[in-house]
RNA sequence: CCAGACGGUCGGAUGGUCGCUGCCUGCCCCUAUAGUUAGUGGGCAGGGAGAGGAAAGUCCGGGCUCCAGACGAAACGAUGCCGGAUAACGUCCGGCGAGGGCGACCUUAGGGACAGUGCCACAGAAAACAAACCGCUUGCGGCCUUCGCGUCGCGAGUAAGGGUGAAAAGGUGCGGUAAGAGCGCACCGCGCCCUUGGUAACAGGGGCGGCACGGAAAACCCCAUCGGGAGCAAAACCGCGUAGGAACCGCGCGUCUUCUUGCAAAAGAAGGCACCGUUCUUCGUCACGGCAGCAGGUUCGGGUUGGUUGCUUGAGGCGUCUUGGCAACAAGCGUCCUAGAUGAAUGGCCAUCUCUGCCGCAAGGCACAGACAGAACCCGGCUUACAGACCGUCUGGAAAU
RNA sequence: UCGGGGAUCGUCUAAUGGUAGGACAGCGGCCUUUGAAGCCGUGAAUCUAGGUUCGAGCCCUAGUCCCCGAG
């Protein structure tokens, strides 16, 4: 165990979530899209004394991408949380924030295969850790 | 057994593992306190709970909250056989009328067309105070190699027949007649009156009329009943923060009487009449307020963020329950607590079991919970979507007895 | 959450309750050496399901989809 165990913080404003996406860095896999950015220390950032780093998470489903009905794009963004949930603190850099747009194969691709396009993404834009 | 009608119930289960959101208990920290303790604070551990029959569409009705001074009328909207249930309803129950089905049963916006206005295209002679195109009958006059039951013209009568139309002004039969006609009669229909049953819608019976009354109100409309407006992003509190603006429009300083002060001018008080303002689109009556540099309207500028409450115990669910009622339902008794999120939890992955579908003669194999679908203040309904399973009552048919 | 509007040939757009019309595009022909233009002809539609009516694009009810507005 190098270090603590990075915490996760949800994004919860809509300036937060247009943030990540004007930093234009982003990767596109079939069942979703990762948006990442630095995080901005003097905004809303959490105060400096925090000892654990810090990992933002938002998730957006949106009818246009997933479907009308809401059952698709709960189920899809609850696939997507416990996917980063479960591997984000282990494989993405710290610091940043990520925001992961479900797309319609969200709903039917293998978790295995979600897996590995995740650590995929993460290190094709540069942010994996080993 | 086959076909069908109606009503109801359910709409995966068990386990492992990693997580999320409230609640309860315990411990630790923080804050307050001298302390006991307290907390709307934070963390950890344990326990227990965590989407639906439609959560949906947002089509009705309420509760609740805020706004508005009261009432009435108009306007607008909704409803529309009768009775009942209900907090209320456009919902539900029972009944009536009409229509459909062999039947169980189903469907039904079903008030008023002598209060009024308008419409009924095309076709047809005529489409609503009826009407004479072809016909039918007949009077008068003319015509003739044919004097007829012929033919032509003018007039009168006629709604039986033809033809048009969705609809042609009661239907069928008999009588009647020059031919016909509710012209007369019987039955049916229609209208009015009386009467019996029924709370009523309505149904049965009797009499009279002699056809007068076409359709359409899901055309306008009339009548009756109901409805103030907005919606939990309502609303309240705490914290932070901005501003206590600018421009334009509109309105307004009244008048009379009495009293007091005063020589007077004038000032003050009370009352009346105007005027202005206050509820919802308008109007009216009443009430309240005002006699003043301020209440009103429009536009611009500024701002529109965080937390707590509202927030889940309620017209609540359940019962081979009791009583009343045909029923909807009501009353009583017992019992249960059963989601409260807010960038929004109720999940991800895996295994087993049945159920289902497909392939196959079969053993078996494959897909593997597969339908509609996700709470956002809460209830009662309606409507729409739906794989499959189960239960009950009844109808028609077949077979057996 | 609340409110308003709409759906007609492939596209745009008309139609007092009475034969669904027009333009552009398409297809065929004429003209031309060929094409364009022009001329002639031709196919093609009322969002869905019920109801009222003799008759519905129009009226009523329910649904589907789309657009707009307010907070």
């Amino acid at each position: 165990m190098r270090d603590a165990a990075p915490a996760l913080r949800v994004l919860k404003k809509r300036s937060a979530f247009l943030a990540v996406a004007a930093h234009r860095k982003r990767w596109v896999t079939t069942a979703f899209v990762v948006q990442a950015a630095p995080q901005v220390s003097g905004g809303d950032g959490e105060p400096e004394g925090e000892s654990v780093p810090v990992i933002g998470l938002g998730l957006t489903t949106s009818k246009k991408m997933v479907g009308k009905k809401a059952v698709d794009r709960n189920r899809a963004r609850r696939r997507l949380r416990a996917l980063a949930r479960e591997y984000l603190p282990l494989w993405a850099q710290t610091g940043h924030d990520y925001v992961l747009i479900a797309r319609k194969d969200a709903l039917t691709l293998d978790y295995e295969r979600l897996k590995r396009d995740l650590r995929w993404a993460l290190g094709k834009m540069g942010l994996g850790r080993d």
